[in-house]
RNA sequence: CGGGAUGUGGCGCAGCUUGGUAGCGCACCUGCUUUGGGAGCAGGGGGUCGCCGGUUCGAAUCCGGCCAUCCCGACCA
């Protein structure tokens, strides 16, 4: 058993798993549910999810998308007129077979992707070009077993959101699925300040139905990728199944090409795993429920003027559009300090009697220079100096953050030629590789290294041609796979 | 489903080997003193010891069964 920091969590570096587990609790983001594999998420990590859906949804927005809602029951029917879609799913359906005191004639399943139900509704909706292309996104709950479930990496039940568009064409459709695919990419780097690996899913690992799957894969701090965001073009698939049909200008009939695209709450595992440290959490700016917290020193009557003042300076913060927090609870200040740095505040100030006398604040950033003792160096900041440039300060966190996470990724990650290389990579982080493509030299590669193909890296530098890491095969993707040890 | 572990105040644990009427730390409540890196003292409230059955004068403790949860694998955003 790792030990414990006096904050009650097993230091990241002794065992990233146990510290996982202690400080979703710790920081009040997450609780079990009474139900196995369900979580309650609490105010505090429901703050965060409301910033990155209020981010992504305006990302949605932008590129010409709207929100609806869809049915979370779905006859068992529907699932099934899909092959691939069914077989990928039907292991972790959740059914309902009871309703209303008494048996259904059909069951019912709870929703583990809606792509049956939109399915549905699309062939209702869309009969001419001039419907095309219908583009709709949804922020709902999905329910998928899970034998083994994690809190926000894989819960029996998680929230989401799925965008589900028709097209008249495929190349309609793929641009779509690469937009969004792209929308993801520049999400997680300038919101989540997590630089992701992108690529194409091998079709193995390719969702259920799809023809082609796009994929971000994050990596954490334990080395593992941790796939967060994913793009689908689903092809005919799903217009042939629901029989999605439009007139074209020539009065033919065709099939429409859908795409669907997802990211989940997984991503504040993301971010908790990408980012975090042994003090606790530390969150990107963008999404923290409170970016800058102002902890007012002093004792009785001397406190009073303090305390003033940094609530005077929390209003101005909030009114340049800073989520501040002025923490005046009855707790010493050591105690707030341990307290916003396991919650991942990325700034504190601190303002006592002799500040307010000098007219400035101290700033400690979440992550940054430390003192010999390990404690944050702090600046001697003047009052306005520090509001007006609270929101430049705080996007230069963000860039130092992206820049931490990107150094650690590159270190981590490599090219391998051989057999050694390749193993030695995988146990720490990406591997890029040559590979032939086939199933069943993925699963011996995983037998033996625990790694599985994250994705094909269509990025600069990654293209090539040769021979398969594993099994001497001629590669076949014309670019190397990223490979490593996933969540 | 395989392997490992654990169920005792809200949380974390001890007590179980060797049965005797439940204890510690944190949190909580009251009061006083405190407050620049997890404050101190004093007082106080709160537990059918996972469930069912058995052994016994007596079970948290011994025996049998069941249930649940967690961790490690197989399925996965």
């Amino acid at each position: 058993m790792a030990k414990k920091n006096q904050l009650g969590v097993t230091p990241l570096s002794e065992d990233v798993s146990a510290w996982y587990n202690e400080l979703v609790f710790k920081a009040e983001l997450a609780d079990r549910g009474p139900a196995k594999g369900t979580m309650v998420i609490r105010p505090y990590g429901y703050r965060i999810w409301e910033l990155l859906q209020s981010q992504l949804d305006q990302r949605f927005k932008d590129t010409g998308h709207v929100n609806a809602s869809f049915p979370l029951l779905i006859p068992m029917s529907y699932l099934q007129r899909e092959a691939d879609h069914v077989e990928g799913f039907a292991p972790e359906l959740a059914v309902v077979t009871h309703g209303g005191g008494k048996e259904l004639d059909e069951p019912l399943v709870v929703r583990p992707t809606s792509e049956t139900v939109i399915g549905e509704m699309y062939s209702r909706w869309i009969s001419s070009y001039r419907d095309l292309p219908v583009l709709i996104n949804a922020w709902n709950n999905v329910v998928r077993w899970e034998l083994r479930p994690r809190i926000f990496l894989r819960t029996t039940e998680f929230l989401w959101q799925e965008g589900h568009t028709a097209h008249a064409d495929e190349d309609e459709a793929m641009e779509e699925t690469l937009r969004m695919f792209d929308v993801y990419v520049e999400f997680a780097l300038n919101v989540a300040a997590i630089p992701m690996v992108k690529g194409e899913k091998t079709p193995g690992e390719r969702f259920a139905g799809a023809v082609r799957t796009f994929t971000i894969e994050g990596m954490m701090q334990d080395g593992k990728a941790l796939q967060s965001g994913t793009s689908h073009y689903l092809g005919q698939n799903f217009a042939k199944a629901f029989d999605i049909t439009f007139q074209d200008e020539n009065n033919e009939l065709q099939h429409v090409h859908t795409t669907s695209w997802g990211m989940s709450t997984r991503m504040i595992g993301a971010v908790i795993l990408a980012h975090g440290d042994d003090a606790g959490l530390v969150l990107p700016p963008r999404l923290a429920p409170i970016q800058i917290v102002i902890v007012p020193i002093g004792r009785g009557e001397q406190a009073e003027a303090p305390l003033a003042k940094c609530r005077e300076l929390a209003a101005q913060l909030e009114g340049l559009g800073v989520r501040a927090h002025v923490d005046d609870r009855d707790a010493s200040p050591g105690f707030k300090f341990n307290d916003w740095e396991l919650k991942g505040v990325p700034l504190r100030v601190e303002l006592g009697p002799r500040d307010l006398e000098a007219g400035h604040v101290l700033v400690a950033q979440r992550v940054g220079e430390r003192d010999d003792k390990g404690r944050p160096v702090k600046e001697t900041v003047e009052f306005e100096e520090f509001v007006t440039g609270a929101p430049e300060r705080l996007d230069a966190y963000h860039d130092q953050l992206v820049a931490r996470a990107t150094a650690f990724r590159d270190e981590r990650s490599g090219v391998a030629d051989d057999w050694d290389t390749f193993a030695e990579l995988v146990g720490r982080g990406f591997a890029y590789a040559l590979h032939c493509g086939e199933p069943s030299c993925e699963d011996d590669i995983k037998a033996e290294t625990s790694a599985t193909p994250r994705c094909i890296s269509t990025e600069d530098g990654f293209a090539g041609e040769g021979t398969c890491i594993r099994c001497d095969r001629p590669s076949v993707y014309g670019h190397r796979v990223a490979f490593a040890r996933a969540y």
